[in-house]
DNA sequence: TTGAAAGCGCTACCAA
DNA sequence: TTGGTAGCGCTTTCAA
């Protein structure tokens, strides 16, 4: 384990150059640089994180995670949350604070201003489930140009600069949801749609890759009809009862976001033989109970406490190391859960 | 964020007092025990991480990582072995070294001898791939009694006192195994069974499990045959031949270890229609083959980076913080892959 | 352009 | 039973 002191004393000069040349700052003379980079990477020189991180705690950093205000009426969010302050409390053993925002759904003017003050705080780095707004976009790319690092979580943003995005991959989860469904219906079956709002990318993306794969995979699987229930529940109730109502061929039903719980319940009223086969999203407790019940044949789980957790990982490496994330799409993985490995 | 000086100022006695209550080491006046406990919890004093590791770096801990002289051989273990190695890397940056040792498989004394070494040569802490014999599980025993945490990956082994296990519960997986090819197969069908070796514990497991799951809750399926291939693919293809030709109504196949490919292959060449659903375990190159090319339904993925990777960072984080596994039995996740999210 | 030194929070050792 | 101090590896500041 070579040390910046083993280096300065082979290079015969100071700790002080050393940290200058392999850290980039303050001007060095070429010469004494090259020999340095050159005993450095020749004894294989590592930086040592743990003194790293001791020596900049004197910069008392704080990390802010935005969250959209319905977190607490959404169980999935839960488990983001619970990812968060688990990772929040890791965290603190190493010197960095972490603070939870809440900031109103659909408001981006709102979000904007909270990014801002945070700024004006002295914020050090920023978690963030974005509203997908231009001017949100352009507020991250001024905390990006004022050295504050951001990452998203959950929904990405375009255009915004910030360093990484922490998330599902959409499409591939409707992809998997059709391979799920093709599995268990052995490609046979009319499948009736319920999404959450057509005007949110995540739903749409989820639909997305689920007909284009049944399109282009599942020849005997048809797709007879899409419903949105605007992730309620009651919503959700009565658009999946009259939807299968309107269609009594349907025996298959793919749901792409929340609303679960409704769609579940709307199915079990109506009590087909055969069963309908249901695929969903999430593993939230409503869920789990229709999938003992029998109700849900599988769901397809997102990692939430990775999508909480992660972020301030990547934050904290950055700002105490230096370390940019490896990639820039950190998509969580897509598991498939039945009622055996819940 | 309190730090130990704090408390010293507020307790009005020395640094070295403080450490000594708060971490149990040399004797302190009851007095001043109670006033520093009181004060530490009053400021809700949680020890600085990268302080403690940098302060026992002097140590200069050493982690032996034991693994069975087959993963060359095995493809599962290539993953367990990335794991442990990249695991390797990040203690590295933390001043812990970690040196891998692969010690003949099916020779107890050969594993009992490499332990006695390392412990002579003064090692700090062990993660075992074990064989399951006592004299190996005495040995641990020696270890533990002697300071030396010992934490078992992938294969357990009783009465042995170590820290922890990290790998797969193998009944658990029989069982997931069970509900899938119930759902791919809608609860209709006659299974055969290709299985490893009856002497090895994990296999077994997942035999039992797949079958007692399948009695309690699949009236529909019966199991109508089990070989074994002894892990090797070429015994694999013809025993599953075999067993095909002999049991023509055989239209599951479910496979409890390697020679997946072996018995994927044999599959293959008799092309029955319908076709065969296959059940197996672990994502392996070959297995990632077959199932892009159809023979293959879904195989349950066990983790095995993690396999590799957790067993270390539990050694660092119990010498370097003191800190014990929050559980005795750490499994991996089962995870579901089939074509779409492989 | 460079060196010297203090300090991050904790551990360990020696002296009292 | 306690205090004082040196040191882990790195960053940062001040002076030269």
């Amino acid at each position: 384990m070579a040390t910046i002191k083993e280096i300065a004393t082979l290079a015969g000069v100071s700790r002080g150059t050393v940290d200058r040349v392999l850290n980039n700052r303050g001007a060095v003379n070429p010469q004494t640089e090259r020999k340095v980079r050159q005993i450095a990477d020749a004894i294989n020189y590592k930086p040592n994180k743990a003194a790293k991180s001791l020596a900049v705690r004197k910069k008392n950093y704080k990390i802010a995670f935005i969250l959209p205000d319905y977190v607490s009426s959404n169980p999935f969010f839960n488990d983001v949350v619970a990812g968060a302050e688990r990772k929040a409390r890791d965290l603190g053993e190493y010197g960095v604070s972490v603070e939870f925002y809440y900031s109103r759904f659909a408001d981006p003017a709102a979000q904007v201003e909270l990014l801002d003050t945070l700024a004006h705080e002295g914020i050090s780095g920023v978690a963030i489930a974005p509203v997908n707004h231009p001017s949100v976009a352009k507020k991250i790319r001024q905390l990006i140009a004022a050295g504050i690092p951001v990452v998203t979580s959950n929904t990405d943003i375009e255009n915004s600069n910030r360093l990484a995005y922490v998330g599902s991959n959409y499409y591939e989860g409707g992809r998997t949801a059709a391979g799920v469904m093709g599995l268990i219906t052995a490609g046979r079956a009319n499948v009736g749609i319920v999404s959450g709002s057509g005007s949110i990318l995540g739903h749409t993306e989820r639909v997305r890759g689920f007909t284009e794969h049944m399109a282009a995979h599942e020849p005997g699987i048809r797709i007879v009809g899409l419903v949105e229930n605007n992730d309620d529940d009651i919503e959700s109730y009565t658009v999946t009862k009259d939807l299968l109502e309107a269609h009594p061929e349907i025996d298959a039903i793919y749901i792409t976001a929340a609303g679960v719980y409704g769609a579940g319940r709307a199915i079990q009223s109506l009590g087909r033989t055969p069963p309908i086969r249901v695929v969903c999203f999430d593993t939230v407790p409503t869920t789990v109970r229709l999938i003992k019940e029998g109700v849900i044949a599988a769901t397809i789980d997102q990692q939430p406490f990775v999508q909480g957790s992660k972020p301030l990982g990547l934050l904290y490496e950055y700002l105490t190391m230096g370390v940019l994330p490896k990639k820039e799409y950190l998509y969580t993985e897509l598991g498939i859960r039945i009622r055996e490995n819940l």
